[in-house]
DNA sequence: GTATGCTTTCGGC
DNA sequence: TTACGGCCGAAAGCATAC
C-alpha cells in the first residue's frame, strides 16, 4: 500500500437544509416554527415531515413524522407548513457545491447538503489553517447564500464526519490525530458511520457498547462475528482509521420513484396503472443519462406501513421500457401472491447501469483506473 | 473458508 | 384518536463461485 502522508479533511453538513433555505427566501418566517412537508395528495393533511427548523424541533417535530401530528404539536404557534420544493433546493445546492469545490484539493458531494473537502495541500497540513479556511468558507457561503452549516475537521472522512455531528447548528469541531482516542472512546457504537441497529444488537451482547470498547475488541473476534470485510471496518473505524479517498463518485447507482395510491388496494390493474407512470418517469431519466439497466425492482408499502420489495436481475443490459413494465408486472403479481395485505404506496427502481455506447463486455469500463 | 453477486430491508436526509 | 414521503446508498442475509 502506498504510504499516505497525513491528510486534512473537512466535512460540511448544512443545518436543517430545506427549512433554512425557506427562511432565507422569506425572512418573515425566521422566528417561527417551519415544517417542510411532503404531501401525498390522499387527504389535505396526508403526508410526512421532511425537515423542520430548530424552533419546530423544540416542539417535538421530527423528520418522518405525520403532518397531522406535527400540526398538533405546533397548534397555536403560528408555524409555517411548506411543501418541499426539491428543484429549488437542488439549484441552491448546486450553487453552494460549486463554491465549496473551489476550496478543495479534492471534493466529494455525498448528499444534497453534505460534502467532503480534502484540503491537505491547501492548508499545508496545518489544522490552524484548516480552521481558518473553514471560517472563510462559512463567511463566504453566508454572504452569498445566507446559509449556515456545521463543519468537522479531521485526518480522514470518518473523523471529519463524526466531528461535524458534535456541534450543531453552525458548529466547527476539530478532531486532531492525538485527540481521536479520547474523543471517540465514549461515543456509543452507533455513532460510527455504518453501524446501525443490527450491528449494535450483535455488539452489545459482547459487552461492546462504546467505540472505546469496540477498539479493545480482538479483530479476529470481530471477523468471526461480522465477516472479514465488516469486521475489519469496525476494527479500524473504532480507532478512527479510515483511508478512503475524497473522490467524486461519477456513477448513479439507482433511479427510483415511489408514489402513494389514492386508495389502498390489491387490484393489480390499479397498481400497475400507477406503477407504469412511475416506470415512464424513471425510464426518461435513464435515457437522459444514456444508461442501460440490468436490475429492475419494485417496492410496496402495505397498509400497516411495512415495506416489501422484489427485484430481478436480467441476463443482459437493456433500455427497453416494455421489458421494464413487463417485469414490474411480474414482480407485483409475485408480491401480491406473498401477502394478503392491501397496498398503500407503490414504487419502481432501476439499477445495474452501464453507459449505452458500449454494447457488450461493458464490465471492462468499470475496471479502468480512476484519475486523480 | 472466503469472495462475490443477488435480493431484500434498513436508515439517513 | 389517529395521524405516515420519497429518494438514495448501505447493510444484511443468503446462494453460489472460487
Amino acid at each position: 500500500m502506498n504510504p499516505m502522508q497525513p491528510r486534512i479533511i473537512i466535512h460540511i453538513d448544512f443545518d436543517y437544509f430545506y427549512a433554512q433555505i425557506e427562511e432565507t427566501k422569506n425572512p418573515n418566517l425566521k422566528n417561527k416554527p417551519i415544517v417542510i412537508s411532503v404531501y401525498s395528495g390522499r387527504t389535505p393533511n396526508s403526508g410526512a415531515v421532511s425537515t423542520a427548523n430548530y424552533i419546530a424541533r423544540k416542539h417535538g417535530v421530527k423528520s418522518g413524522m405525520p403532518i397531522a401530528l406535527a400540526k398538533k404539536k405546533l397548534a397555536d404557534t403560528g408555524a409555517a407548513f411548506l411543501p418541499v420544493d426539491h428543484n429549488y433546493y437542488e439549484q441552491v445546492s448546486d450553487t453552494i457545491m460549486e463554491i465549496l469545490k473551489g476550496y478543495a484539493d479534492n471534493f466529494e458531494q455525498t448528499g444534497i447538503d453534505e460534502a467532503y473537502l480534502d484540503v491537505t495541500k491547501k492548508t499545508n497540513g496545518s489544522y490552524e489553517a484548516a480552521q481558518k479556511l473553514a471560517q472563510d468558507i462559512k463567511q463566504k457561503i453566508y454572504d452569498k447564500e445566507k446559509l449556515t452549516f456545521s463543519v468537522g475537521i479531521g485526518p480522514n472522512k470518518l473523523t471529519a464526519k463524526i466531528a461535524a455531528n458534535m456541534q450543531k447548528p453552525n458548529g466547527l469541531t476539530t478532531i486532531r490525530p492525538e485527540q481521536i482516542e479520547k474523543t471517540l472512546s465514549p461515543l456509543p457504537v452507533e455513532k460510527l458511520p455504518g453501524v446501525g441497529a443490527k450491528t449494535k444488537d450483535k455488539l452489545n451482547p459482547l459487552n461492546v457498547n462504546t467505540v472505546g470498547e469496540l477498539a479493545k475488541t480482538d479483530v479476529q473476534k470481530l471477523i468471526e462475528v461480522f465477516g472479514r470485510s465488516a469486521g475489519t471496518y469496525l476494527h479500524k473505524a473504532s480507532s478512527g482509521i479510515d483511508e478512503t479517498p475524497v473522490q467524486a463518485k461519477e456513477t448513479v447507482e439507482s433511479i427510483s420513484r415511489i408514489a402513494t395510491l389514492k386508495e389502498n388496494t390489491r387490484d393489480l390493474n390499479l397498481i400497475l396503472q400507477r406503477a407504469n407512470e412511475l416506470c415512464e418517469e424513471v425510464h426518461a431519466v435513464l435515457i437522459n443519462h444514456g444508461f442501460k439497466y440490468r436490475t429492475i425492482g419494485i417496492a410496496a408499502v402495505m397498509v400497516d406501513l411495512s415495506l416489501r420489495s422484489k427485484s430481478k436481475t436480467l441476463e443482459n443490459h437493456t433500455n427497453d421500457l416494455s421489458v421494464f413494465k413487463d417485469t414490474v408486472k411480474q414482480l407485483f403479481e409475485k408480491l401480491l401472491a406473498e401477502s394478503d395485505r392491501e397496498i398503500r404506496r407503490v414504487g419502481v427502481r432501476l439499477s445495474g447501469f452501464v453507459k449505452e455506447e458500449a454494447n457488450q463486455k461493458q464490465i471492462t469500463s468499470f475496471m479502468e483506473p480512476k484519475e486523480n
